[in-house]
DNA sequence: TGTATTATTGATAACGAATCTCATTACTGT
DNA sequence: ACAGTAATGAGATTCGTTATCAATAATACA
């Protein structure tokens, strides 16, 4: 059976706090830093039971890290990242489901999944970007 | 400048020689098992030049492990990946490319890159995983 | 052709993300 | 309150990948 403990909460209200994506390593030290002593594996357990009950997403960054956030919609969608600061947006797309199942089925494969994200530069760090140089 | 070895010479032909997306710890072994005596480290860099030239592919497993595969087409593509076998098929789809573009855009995002793959079980994979049962 | 230059190699160490182990802790139903 | 047992966490472990650095070998040029 499933217990209620404060570590899943902090976990949880730590992802419910935060914009973007966020990786299991520095929602940790994020954790650690603000004096709580949860550890590491218990991050990642947390995570791993949010994602599957569907109360948060995940995806792999470019560089193959898993990162998590909290889910705002129950349904299935996609996300557009910011490369910079990791705001996210949720997105839609029916076509692009529907695409997909087409696509697959044509070339005959069954249980077809998709990984469908946008990365890119938000307003903001495109401006900041600029700046900088 | 740039210098051709050997080595290089045979990661990209085993490269070539495969059907699927395959990673870079199995093509060393490979490669290992017909008798060369190439290292990993510089399978590895083989493989990352051989991106970053065009003349290979290269994508993040659901296991958040790095692919490669011998690119055929030169432009922009995505695939369809069976998760059982690594049979490839690479597909083009600018419906998506201006999809991704236009909801970039649509929210302000400069500079966007996307990551769009379907997986899958090819038919093959398909018949062999009822059988199995 | 010989030689100096220097890109490349490869064994190994190092790293980082993620998972596993297992003794300890602390929820929960009775 | 108590027993049963899910959950925790420190640390070890696994696995993919990258860095180190001395040795090697591809190239330019005399």
């Amino acid at each position: 059976m499933k217990r209620n403990t404060w570590q899943r909460e902090a976990v949880r209200e730590a992802l419910g706090s935060n914009e973007g994506f966020v990786s299991a390593q520095s929602l940790h030290s994020t954790l650690r830093d603000t004096g709580s002593p949860i550890g590491l594996a218990t991050v990642y357990r947390a995570l791993a039971d949010l994602a599957v009950e569907g109360e948060a997403d995940s995806l792999q960054s470019l560089e193959g890290e898993s990162l998590y956030r909290a889910c705002t919609q129950g349904q299935h969608h996609h996300h557009l990242i910011c490369r910079n600061c990791g705001l996210t947006v949720e997105i839609e797309a029916d076509a692009v489901e529907l695409w997909a199942q087409s696509v697959a089925s044509e070339h005959g494969f069954t249980q077809a999944n998709h990984v469908v994200d946008v990365f890119g530069l938000c307003a903001e760090c495109t401006v900041q970007t600029r700046l900088a140089r």
